[in-house]
Formats: structure tokens, sequence, C-alpha cells
DNA sequence: ATTCTTTTGTAACATTAATTCCGAAAACAA
DNA sequence: TTGTTTTCGGAATTAATGTTACAAAAGAAT
């Protein structure tokens, strides 16, 4: 339904003075609704108490309540301009497919990421990792795991230093004792937030270990431990949550440490070359 | 500037608590800005004080002052919210990072995917994976392997006869003799393409297997051997490749499948989260 | 381990805002 | 005009919100 429709409806039997008010709000909307019941009724040149009838209305309780009416209809509609997809490859597209559907699905969420860290959080990160002074470890969840073998693979190569927690839970223990205070500990974790991996967390601050993590954007309680916070949309209209922002978040990562350590990696990208030819051909 | 803007420059010298806040705002901006104190605490999971202080580090003299710049961004903003591409992106943000460069490039390969994969083969490859009849194994090259573990991670909960090729390449001809003919194997390779691949692809065509081959839209020699290929764009402006379309296709398959075994997924699904609770409660 | 600094939440406080009451003004009908 | 009904806003009331002071907790430094 949305509030503007209510208003349209409704405003044949207003009084005139709360027809203002109605008048007031639809000019724009609707931050006016947002403001005071004094500052409200300022701007549509009436009283305050006008304005608490023109809402009761409505149809709404109290003047709280529409307000939060109004804003849980930001959430749903009008969001930031930064998290607006584009409008367009609707005409190529008459009917979405399942493919199509989640590619939309996932650019919403990729703007979301986009919005949700900041520049500096995302360099300070990337600084840390590029850091080969200090060893880099990955974690990831039951299903972000994979993104942090991803991303391994790839800093492999550009640095030395850098390494999985693997195998069993019951053996994180156990390799957290390898882990040298200054290290870095990359922790990937989204709903449903895993208890073992803020056990691991824990530990690892303990040990002066700097924890990035890489959540949703309800953040996982690792957050409480972590030096670095980067949260990624991940919300789907089905069962599954997406983790595609969270590994395009990790790739944009990949590419930013990559430049950082560029000479190195050169030399190291060439060496493995040779070798994966001499091997195969 | 505008307040997101202002949130990002000043987050760096924020407290954890503070910090928390922030990303509270960035994840629903502005909505629960717009909210009262005592709400936007507990959805930050902290307590009124440091609200207050978090704005005040924004620049803020007061809440309401805080709250009434939002609004007047909000008119500035959203005064005509249904025609609005997202132009104001560039203008809001005049210099690109690494981030949204990422962002944007994804963007194109993902479009790029939309249109190479037929919707047929799509929908045939995610039949092949439904059919319980038949196990299914996944194998990936160097840096695809992520995804076909983040694959089978799924697929292990919505259906029986996920398995996956482990551990040391020489091992895999082994594993191949476990593999019944008319099961299904999933195989990911992008360049530069990788000759075991194509081995094992040999193999197990040998064996009957039917192969569906997520590569990219050059397509790797295993396509020879493949009876559904399913081709992504990959292309970057620098060193690495990305796989995020692959991954996102992957994703999608997930979607696909979980709706064809619904009835079982979800007694799976709730099997798991009790295990879950009982494990960690 | 101890001290010092910083961070953070509790609780009291002060301020502001929403709400209600009631009388005055306006609108309408006879 | 007069009487009646409806609308409206000023002012008092009540509820809530923002704000501040302070003490506990956490963390860093020695």
């Amino acid at each position: 339904m949305g509030i503007q429709n209510n208003i349209h409806e409704t405003i044949s039997n207003l009084t005139s003075a709360e027809k203002r008010a109605a008048h007031a709000l639809l000019a724009n909307y609707p931050s006016v609704g947002l403001a005071t019941v004094a500052e409200f009724a300022s701007e549509a040149a009436t009283s305050a108490p006008t304005i608490l009838r023109f809402v009761a209305r409505l149809g709404f309780e109290s003047y709280p309540d529409f307000q939060r009416a109004l804003r849980s209809e930001i959430e749903a509609g009008l969001l930031s301009p930064l998290q607006k997809r584009h409008p367009d490859i609707h005409l190529n597209e008459p009917e979405p497919t399942t493919i199509s559907q989640h590619v939309e699905c996932v650019d919403q969420n990729m703007r979301t990421t986009l919005s949700a860290v900041p520049k500096s959080e995302f360099e300070a990160a990337c600084n840390l990792i590029s850091d080969t002074k200090s060893g880099v470890y990955f974690l990831g969840g039951r299903f972000t795991d994979a993104i942090a073998a991803y991303m391994a693979s790839h800093l492999r190569i550009v640095r030395p230093g850098i390494r999985r927690f693997n195998g069993q839970v019951s053996t994180w223990n156990d390799q957290i004792l390898d882990i040298k205070p200054g290290d870095v500990a990359v922790i990937l974790d989204i709903r449903r937030y895993q208890n073992d991996l803020l056990d691991v967390a824990k530990a690892l601050t303990n040990r002066k270990v700097k924890i990035i993590l890489i959540t949703d954007v309800w953040l996982s309680p690792v957050s409480k431990y972590a030096k670095i916070v980067l949260p990624c949309g991940i919300e789907t209209e089905h069962t599954w949550d997406s983790n595609a922002a969270l590994f395009i978040l990790a790739e944009a990562i990949i590419v930013s440490v990559t430049r950082a350590n560029w000479n190195k990696t050169r030399k190291r990208l060439q060496a493995i070359e040779d070798l994966h030819w001499n091997k195969t051909e």
C-alpha cells in the first residue's frame, strides 16, 4: 500500500487545515514527516494538534508510530543513491530467469557493500596484508571457508607467509600456537555466526594477532575482537545467503595487495609460469 | 560532501564501539539515524552515550542537529525518487576506488555471463545435478577449486552423493575409480587452462561420466568432453582474471537445485540447524 | 603485577517533544 | 441574526528523549 497512497485515499475527508498538512507532507516526502510535530506544523502553516489529528486519520496510533512507518518505507524502497541499481536490462529481458534474478540480487549486494565499507578501512586491511614482515592466516566459516581458500591461493603467489587454518575444528587451537604476535588473521564469518570462529578470534586476540573480519552488515560477534571490519551485503529472497559480495571484496583485496607488492609478485609469477609450462608441455 | 563520505573519512579514528555505530548507520542508511538515540544504540549494540559521542565526532552540535542534516540530505537526494539512474555516483565519487572499480568490472562480467549462458543449458545443468540417482563430483583448477568447494559445501546439504576431488593431483586418477558410469562431474577451468584437468575430463568421459563445465568465454579444452558448457565473463584490466562471475553462476545453480529438491532439503536443513544448536549451546 | 590512560555503560538530570484539554473562532443552517 | 456544529490553536500536562556526570571496565604502558 504505502503511506502516500494512504494519504491520497484519505485526503477527501480531511478538514482544510489537515489537507494543508497532507500537501506539505506530499510536497517533500517524506522528510517533513521525519521532523518534529512542531516543525511539521510550521511547514504546513498550522498547529501541532492538527498534525496529530491528521496522523491519527491516516490510521496511526501516535506520531512516533507514524515516523516508524516512514523510516521502514525508506529502508524498503527509497534506498540511498549509492545502493540504487540500474534500471536498464529490463528491456532486454522480459521474463527473469534464475540466473538473471541472482545477478540482480548480487548487484544490489555489491552496491550495499560499496557503501558499507569505508575506503580507509579497506586500505588499512590491504596494508596489513601487504606487510611481508608479518604472516597472514586465513580462516572462514562453514561456507565462507572456500573464499578464505580463494584468497590464500592468490596471495600465496603475491607474498610469502600466507597460511590457512585447515582441517578439523579441534586442531585449530594447536595451529594458533604457530602464530606470532603481530601477525595478521583474516576471518570470514556471516550469519549464522559460528561459535568456534568466535573462540578462535578470542584466542588470537590474546596472542596479539591483528584480526581483519569480513562479515555481513549485521556484523559477526567476532567484530568485537577485530581490528578491521569489512561488512558486506548478503541478502537474498530465498533460503541461502549470497556470499558473492564477500567474494568480490576478496578479489578487490587481492588486486590491491598485488599492486602493493608488484615487484616481488612479478618475479614469482614468472617463476610459476615457467614451472607450469615445463610441467605440462 | 554528504554524511556518508564524512563517516568514511572519520571512521579510522573512532573507538570500536563508535565504529559499530558507524557500521550500523551505513548498513541501512539513513533510517537508523532518523530513529531515537535509544533505538540507534540498540541497533548498534551499544549505549546511547556512545551514539552521541559518535555524532559529535562527525562534527554535529547535537543529535537533533545530526538528524536535520540527514533529513535535508533526503530532500536533496531523493526529491524525485522514481526517475533516477545512478549518475549521482559519478558526482559523489569523483575518484573510483579499488573496490568500486572492481565492482564495475564484475558487473560487466556478470552481464556478459548472462548473455553467454543459454537458459536451456543452465537448466539442463541444474537438472543433472538435481538428480539424486547419480552422484555428483566437483573439481576445480588452481583458483577455481575454491568455488568447487563452495558449491559442494552447499549441495551436500541439499542432497546426498556430493563428492569432491581432493588432495594431490596424482591421486585424482585413483579417485576416478570410485565414480560410476552415469554420474555427473562438475569441472571448473578457466585460462590458463590446466592440462591435468583435461586429463581427468578425458578419463571421466571414458567412464561415461557426464561432465558439466564451468569456464570462461574462450572455453577450456575440456569443453570437448563436456556435455554441458557454461561460459562466464572473467576479464579485468589487470593481472588477475576475476572468478566472480563463476562464483555467482555457482550460487545460481545452488539456488535452482535447492528449489528442485526443496522437500528433502528442508528436512536436512532442520536437522543441521538442530545439530548446530546442540553443539554450540 | 601495577599504574595510568582510555573507553564505555549506568543512572540521574534537564530539555524537548508529543499529547490532551478547553475555549475561541469559523462555518453553516434556520 | 441567532443558535448549533465543527474546526482549530493556545496553553498546560505528561511522556519521552537527549544530555551529562561519574564510576566501572578494559587496555596500554611501565
